[in-house]
RNA sequence: GCGCUUGUAGCUCAGCUUGGAUUAGAGCACUUCCCUCCUAAAGAAAUUGAGAAAGGAAGGGGUCACAGGUUCAAAUCCUGUCAGGCGCGCCA
């Protein structure tokens, strides 16, 4: 609808001697404040400078220009002050879009902008060795959306999990268990067990240069050091996946720091080829101050490597191996400055492609007194037992609400509701912001969160079960419940194509829930069953079924047929 | 100190990219209503009908941190102030 909008604009405004393009155009359309003023507009405003005209006199001389529309589409336009506004014919537009939805189906609101191009995702990219806590939940879940919203948009997505397995921490993990470790608590709990040995030698400063060495050991090879460093890894590994099993996230491929050892050495001799390494108190530095970056510290004085090192290698390794055109570092926004210079230093090695790395970044999760969680402390909440907590908290609610319900049945919904509770909940914030964990109010099960949008979605499928939806339908008559419902619809595209383009997710989160808020008001309003019009709001209320499924599943939120 | 970032109802947050349509939006909590395609019960069924249903509506509640500026028009852009957060060389 917007389209022919778009054209018979661009007429006009050809006639009056502006040539826009027609994304330029379809930029301004707007919708009015009131339905009653019409379903689209068009504001003169940013004519009046062009055209040295009032914008009122624009709007009155476009809406002549565009004359009579086709009756079909068009109820009514006419102008208000500088807006010109149109009316639709509802019951064609209700009836176009219902239909486009049904037919595309899963497909509903995809543009095929990436042609199947190559995007590496990396995201989640947990510590091992270090417990999977709210930190990493971010960076998992917006990650998880991301790459899930590239690859409707038509790329070849690569989702990339870089594990942190290597480091300074594992120094302290080796020295902390070879000092206060246990075996047997290490097999019964090992990241437990692993996070407090790295506690106690974190919160002692005398263990700092001996905690350095045992990490110079393990990447000189020392044979103590890196059966240790194996045993850990594996390990957190085994339970890491346990967590993303029950998060439903998988990934295309599982990197790691330590996969990338013998690129270090390339890339700092590279580094030094090129000039770019000074030697600065004993280390080697890469200077970008000029580019207001501070320094890149690439090698420590005693030879070790750090986190830059690893990157660079890494992010080389990578466009070798896949030429992406574009890769994504969803990592928290601490790390800013990390970014800006490890694409700075792989710009000035050469690589042009360090311009299509983005470091998408996200705010940290606050506690509910709007506090830091911090691992040092041992504040750390562990992913395990958020889950298990909030998931046997909805199971009392889907007890108290339906006793009959069987074991498997229960088990099923639980971790279904507490997964979208936990990613809407988080998903809803605009990323870049801090955002408050505070799991009573994602759990929830009314207002702005997952569990009621997936009680929405339960509600349209208990529809469906009772009757059987046919193939054809007339519009008889609109409630105005149903327009809305309708236009909302209508918008997903656009608003998955806004997603992508700001690489954020908040944008279908948000959407989902006004869906499904309308879709509530709708079912309040008009009754299905029993209706004059049963085929058409069967119709509907597929179409608003399919469209919320597709928003869910791009934010990683299974649903439910029932609750 | 420098850099980045945030400040919108009691609380949690949209809106700011691309400035516009009299009252700046949601949710939670609070007050007052309403519904029954959901759940319990009866019936073959239409239906009856209880519900503190995970549904809907209304209401109260705001100097959009503050002060300037740009503009016909500012929550939105610019500058400054205040307050919080993050980062700034051998952690990741």
């Amino acid at each position: 609808m917007k389209k022919e909008i778009v054209k018979l604009l661009k007429k006009a405004l050809n006639e009056k001697g502006i040539k826009l393009k027609d994304e330029e155009i379809g930029k301004f359309i707007e919708t009015p404040p009131s339905p009653d003023m019409g379903d689209f507009s068009f504001p003169c405003f940013f004519l009046s400078e062009k055209l040295k005209q009032n914008p009122n006199q624009i709007a009155l001389e476009i809406r002549e220009k565009i004359g009579n529309p086709p009756v079909m589409d068009f109820e009514d336009i006419q102008t208000s002050g500088p807006y010109i506004n149109f009316v639709l014919n509802r019951k064609s537009l209700a009836k176009k879009v219902v239909w486009e939805v049904l037919n595309q189906k899963q497909d509903f609101g995809k543009v095929n902008l990436g042609h199947k191009k190559k995007i590496v995702v990396e995201f989640s990219s947990p510590n091992m060795g270090k417990p999977f806590g709210i930190g990493n939940l971010r960076s998992t879940i917006i990650g998880n959306s991301i790459a899930n919203i590239c690859e409707f948009e038509g790329f070849n997505v690569i989702k990339m999990n870089y594990l942190g397995d290597w480091g300074t921490q594992f120094g302290k993990l080796i020295l902390g268990y070879k000092k206060f470790g246990n075996e047997k608590k290490l097999h019964e709990n090992p990241v437990k067990h692993l996070l407090e040995l790295y506690v106690k030698i974190s919160n002692n400063k005398r263990y700092e240069n001996e905690s350095r060495k045992w990490f110079k050991k393990l990447e000189d090879g020392d044979k103590e050091a890196v059966i240790l460093w194996r045993a850990f890894k594996e390990l957190s590994l085994n339970e890491l996946k346990k967590i993303y099993k029950l998060l439903g996230i998988t990934f295309d491929e599982y990197d790691a720091e330590s996969k990338h050892n013998k690129g270090m050495d390339k890339v700092i001799a590279e580094l030094k080829e090129k000039k770019l390494l000074k030697k600065s108190e004993g280390a080697q530095i890469v200077q970008l101050k000029n580019y207001n970056l501070g320094t890149c510290l690439v090698q420590k004085s005693d030879g070790a490597t750090l986190y830059a090192t690893r990157d660079l290698a890494t992010a080389i390794a990578r466009y070798k191996k896949y030429k992406f055109v574009r890769m994504i570092y969803e990592v928290g926004k601490e790390q800013k400055l990390h970014f800006k210079q490890l694409f700075k230093v792989l710009n000035l090695m050469g690589y042009g492609w360090a311009d299509n790395c983005v470091h998408v970044a996200h705010g940290l999760y606050l506690d509910k007194d709007g506090k830091k969680f911090a691992t040092r402390k041992g504040k750390t909440i562990f992913m395990a037992d958020i889950i298990d907590q909030t998931t046997s908290l909805i199971k009392k609610e889907i007890k108290d609400r339906t006793p009959k319900i069987s074991k498997e049945e229960l088990e099923d919904r639980a971790l279904k509701i507490a997964m979208a509770a936990i990613f809407y909940g988080d998903l809803k914030n605009n990323r870049s912001n801090d955002a408050v964990f505070d799991i009573k109010r994602f759990i929830s099960f009314d207002g702005d969160t997952g569990p009621y949008i997936l009680y929405s979605y339960a509600r349209a499928s208990s529809i469906l079960k009772k009757v059987t939806t046919k193939k054809k339908f007339e519009v008889f008559e609109l409630e105005p419940k149903e327009i809305e419902l309708v236009k909302k619809l209508s918008q997903f595209p656009e608003i998955v194509l806004k997603s992508y383009q700001n690489l954020n997710p908040s944008v279908i989160a948000n959407y989902s829930y006004q869906l499904a808020k309308i879709f509530n008001e709708f079912y309040h309003a008009c009754p299905v069953i029993g209706s004059k019009q049963i085929e058409f709001r069967l119709a509907l209320v597929e179409s608003f079924r399919q469209v919320l499924r597709n928003s869910l599943k791009l934010l990683g939120i299974k649903t439910l047929e029932q609750m």
